[in-house]
RNA sequence: GCCAAGGUGGCAGAGUUCGGUCAGACGCAGCGGCCUGCAGAGCCGCCCAACGCCGGUUCAAAUCCGGCCCUUGGCUCCA
């Protein structure tokens, strides 16, 4: 059983291959000049499972992804704050901004995450290398492709390059020789109208033209799309395995990309392109300049990082996927069913009874299942969601052990499968936690983890005030009790061995 | 206009690579039962129901081919 993928150049499904261990992963980042939202972290968590399931495969995960700080949105917010006096100020924010929001996702660590700022000698050098290779033109101190050089132009997004319309502002399109050609380097700063553009307030700072760099064509200014090419042949070499990015990015970024990293070294850019659908909200894609966006800190403080991340899992990388109140809200069911059973056979497993030897074999059978059937359900393209369905069959199996072992117990209490618990809690360590980077033993959203002690100490107090009542026959006093902690935010609910509760 | 991705039950969403094992999974919502003092959680069952439309190939099509309609994305910054 082998991986397989979706490739976007060879437009079907491949068996993925790599060269030895070592598998290199390019994720295009992000342009620092907003708030990331959760559109950006659907890509961020459909490459971090791609990177989790290529460890689990034995693979050496190298892992790069961009971050690009040098942009005209960028500049266009200069003044915005006060201690935004230029360029790289607005950008320090924002790439502060990102990591957080990337650590509170729970996402495997990069190797690199390259700025364009640090890589301008890397991008003049490619940009020569396509001009010597005879690729590229230099015209008024601006330096552009040309794509009826490139034979393969359009290969990814399966274009004419006859078709194709003009790229970039309209006051570089008379420098170009033909429509489509795109800029790999543009002389002077960010134009008054690229700023006016994107300017979001008013404010009185004069307009900034932001940062310049020298270059063989004079100060300028690097294209965007060559940035990511300089960048990933400089942390990855000139071939790279998987290149990863939103579907939005096709054309024309990924286009150019390949044209000018194949242009400038004969090589094959990428072994397989994977692009992620992307993610709507009301109907439209979500989107910063659309505006209807929720910034990753914002659902993360709402929601948490399980649900969101058990969101992510619920539709296929390369689909597109909907955020509604009902999607979030099964999101949020899936992840309090899996969670409240690793809960359950962890408390079983580390019970007194748990040395008890019975064996369910149904249990330990479905255990296996649930591996296979994720394993499978992963090397199809990673189908998260079939994935996580294996996990819920498997919740059904271990709870039905646990109601079983409660209810068919004798003299000395419930009588667990030790071994079969086990082997359930670990499988929902690796796969879940692992692999879907979920997190079990994190407290869910707005509930700090290492200040429930007196919390926890109250709320057992209460509750054996309740349990008095209730054994008393008082039952109106206990549900009032009940009541009352559900009203600061304690669930309480009654199972065999006596009352559990959680926080909401 | 050109290119791309889609259109599957009340919702959401797999399946299309390799036509039959699919009018199927997982989940949400809904309904019934078990359990419970009640509720919740959990378990069991139900949900008689859907493959955009038209045509074609085939013994057989959600899956392949052709045409059409619609949605979303790209062609300008975009994950």
């Amino acid at each position: 059983m082998t991986l397989s993928v979706t490739d976007t150049l060879r437009d079907e499904r491949v068996a993925f291959t790599a060269d030895g261990d070592e598998v290199s992963l390019y994720v295009c980042g992000l342009t620092v000049s907003d708030d990331p939202h959760l559109g950006h972290a659907r890509l961020w968590v459909h490459a971090d499972v791609l990177h989790r399931w290529l460890d689990h495969l034995g693979y050496d995960v190298r892992h790069v992804e961009n971050v690009t700080d040098v942009n005209e949105k960028i500049t266009a917010r200069v003044g915005e704050r006060e201690d935004w006096h230029a360029e790289p100020d607005v950008a320090e924010t924002f790439t502060a901004e990102i990591f957080e929001a990337m650590r509170g996702l729970n996402l495997r660590r990069a190797e690199v995450y390259p700025r364009v700022s640090g890589h301008i000698p890397e991008i003049i050098d490619l940009v020569e290398s396509i001009v010597e290779a005879g690729y590229a033109y230099e015209s008024n101190g601006s330096v552009y492709f040309d794509v009826t050089a490139f034979e393969n132009y359009g290969a990814l997004s399966n274009q004419e390059v006859a078709e194709l319309e003009a790229q970039g502002e309209p006051d570089e399109r008379s420098e170009k020789r033909h429509p489509a050609d795109f800029a790999l380097w543009k002389a002077g700063g960010v134009s008054e109208a690229a700023v006016e553009e994107h300017r979001k307030h008013d404010h009185d700072v004069a307009l900034p033209d932001g940062e310049t760099w020298d270059s063989p064509w004079g100060e300028g200014r690097p294209g965007w799309h060559v940035e990511c090419s300089a960048m990933s042949m400089t942390h990855l070499g000139d071939t790279l395995d998987v290149h990863m990015g939103g579907r939005d990015l096709v054309f024309p970024h990924h286009e150019n990309e390949i044209a000018q990293s194949e242009a400038a070294t004969g090589e094959t850019f990428a072994r397989y392109w994977l692009h992620a659908g992307l993610l709507s909200m009301e109907g439209e894609k979500m989107s910063s300049s659309i505006g209807n966006f929720w910034t990753v800190p914002d659902a993360l403080e709402e929601l948490g990082v399980n649900v969101l991340r058990t969101f992510y899992a619920g539709a296929a990388y390369r689909s597109e996927q909907a955020l509604t109140d009902e999607t979030i809200a099964e999101a949020e069911e899936r992840w309090d069913r899996l969670s409240r059973t690793y809960d359950r056979a962890v408390d079983a497993v580390d019970s007194v009874d748990a040395h008890t030897k019975a064996a369910d074999e149904s249990l330990r059978s479905a255990v296996e299942t649930a591996r296979d059937d994720f394993a499978a359900a992963m090397n199809d393209d990673l189908n998260v969601r079939e994935a996580t369905a294996a996990l819920l069959a498997l919740t059904d199996a271990v709870n039905r052990h646990l109601d079983d072992a409660a209810t068919e117990t004798s003299a000395g209490g419930p009588e667990y499968d030790y071994r079969g618990l086990r082997r359930a809690v670990e499988t929902f360590e690796e796969l879940g936690e692992d692999v879907l980077g979920l997190r079990f033993d994190a407290a869910g959203p707005g509930v700090g983890d290492g200040e429930v002690t007196l919390a926890d100490d109250l709320v057992d107090l209460v509750l054996d005030l309740r349990e008095a009542a209730r054994e008393a026959g008082e039952y109106e006093r206990a549900d009032e009790l009940r009541d009352a902690l559900e009203d600061v935010g304690v669930v309480v609910e009654d199972g065999p061995e006596g009352p559990t509760y959680r926080f909401e």
